[in-house]
DNA sequence: GCTTGACCCTGCCCCTAGGGCAAGGCTCCA
DNA sequence: TGGAGCCTTGCCCTAGGGGCAGGGTCAAGC
């Protein structure tokens, strides 16, 4: 004869859990000694033990209740059942590890592998982490918004940057961000960005989503996202 | 700009999670449109996946909290903890499958291998399988108490059960259950017991507890674990 | 222009599977 | 005869999920 301490021992249960189980009328309530205590047989060990295994297993207590005098097919069958989920949360544990990893490891995890390459690479080129930011924040939204656009989209983006002068025009364009509003080099960086488009104007409608003003149109949502010379800026290219 | 449906699908995460996170303080709650909905930015996306990740993890909402705003080395300490616990979990799953699949299988699962192999020994002997269960009741009972004694006990008694004599004393005892309280053959049965075990006192006293007598006695504790014939052989062999 | 379905808002209450804690009673060992 | 450690019941807490009410909003099709 046991206590409920002991037989939550040997279960690997605790007394609490046993006592669930009473109310849910799940495990039967055994005899009381003198004392009032709860005295259970080893019969009581072999059923809290099923139930232990089936609710380890995810199974909720009103179907393992249903599942304790199930036919032996139907448990079988439950049981199949029980274990392909198993199987998936097993697979769910070992995917929330891998993004556990990557959430010490920096961005990558919120952005695809293409984005986070290109992200990189801007990285190298020099381009603030501010700019980075605006970037990754717009790319999210992207992403959320079209998934396979923004996969083309940041292809066609990595082309552009293959390009020395679009990749001087970039950094200047992120290096204006803190110009004043009436800086000299403004409209000639207006001028430049302007006919680089023109002789590039073979380009797909697509493609214009690479310029960097339509960058931080999409990227104008987020706080602090644009500065006096970047406005004045758009005003010099749209005008 | 998202709406919370559109974030919620991002991260793979239910609106009503997301206002939960609200309301407990770990995500800001963001900007509304003129209508009063809520409109999030990629940096709202980016600090959910965070959220999600922990919480999926099985960090509580309380430490994801202070882990938000933590400083990297104490975070990082604190992924290798929570990855840590995280394989922890995964292997309690992989055992919890294990258990599963012996759930269909019999009664392996309540009993040590050993206790197992020796009760379905007894099923080849021809033992009722009534007092198989008495038995298997009775080795729970001793692997709560005692799991070493138990081990120990189970190897005599599998060596007691290789002598013939001991395997008929058993099997005639087992159908001595069914018998009446009268019954003739009771006295000579008690006879044989006391002689067998006279001639093999030279066996340690632990060995007793290998005495059907006493298993009974162990098992009493079951209900229904005993009948007139066995409470009268019980007295002619100790009287 | 109007409707319809899908989305959003707040607030409420109940459900899970137990954990924690309290206030009191019991048992066993030194 | 203590005190430690067990047992009893009862109540509140978690991390959300689900559902309801009662109402506002958006976009697409007739």
């Amino acid at each position: 004869m046991l206590t409920i301490g002991q037989l939550a021992d040997y279960a690997g249960v605790t007394t609490k859990a046993i006592r669930h189980y009473h109310e849910r009328g799940l495990l039967a309530e055994p005899d009381r000694d003198s004392s009032g205590y709860r005295r259970y047989t080893a019969d009581d060990a072999v059923d809290l033990v099923k139930i232990r295994t089936l609710a380890h297993a995810g199974v909720p207590l009103a179907r393992v209740k249903d599942l304790l005098d199930a036919d032996p097919d139907a448990l079988a069958a439950a049981i199949a059942e029980i274990d392909h989920n198993l199987e998936g949360r097993i697979a769910q544990l070992l995917r929330t590890r891998d993004q556990l990893a990557q959430l010490r490891g920096g961005d990558r995890l919120f952005v695809s592998q293409e984005v986070g390459d290109y992200l990189d690479g801007l990285r190298q080129l020099g381009v603030s982490e501010r700019q980075i930011h605006l970037e990754r924040g717009g790319w999210i939204l992207m992403q959320t918004a079209s998934p396979e656009d923004a996969s083309l989209w940041v292809a066609e983006k990595r082309e552009l940057m293959a390009d020395p002068e679009f990749r001087a025009l970039y950094l200047e364009h992120d290096a204006a961000y803190d110009w004043t509003e009436d800086d000299p080099r403004l409209p000639a960086l207006a001028d430049r960005t302007r006919n680089w488009f023109t002789d590039h104007h073979g380009c797909s409608e697509t493609r214009r989503v690479a310029n960097p003003a339509i960058a931080r149109l999409a990227a104008r949502s987020q706080p602090g996202a644009s500065s006096p010379a970047w406005d004045r800026l758009t005003l010099l290219m749209n005008g």
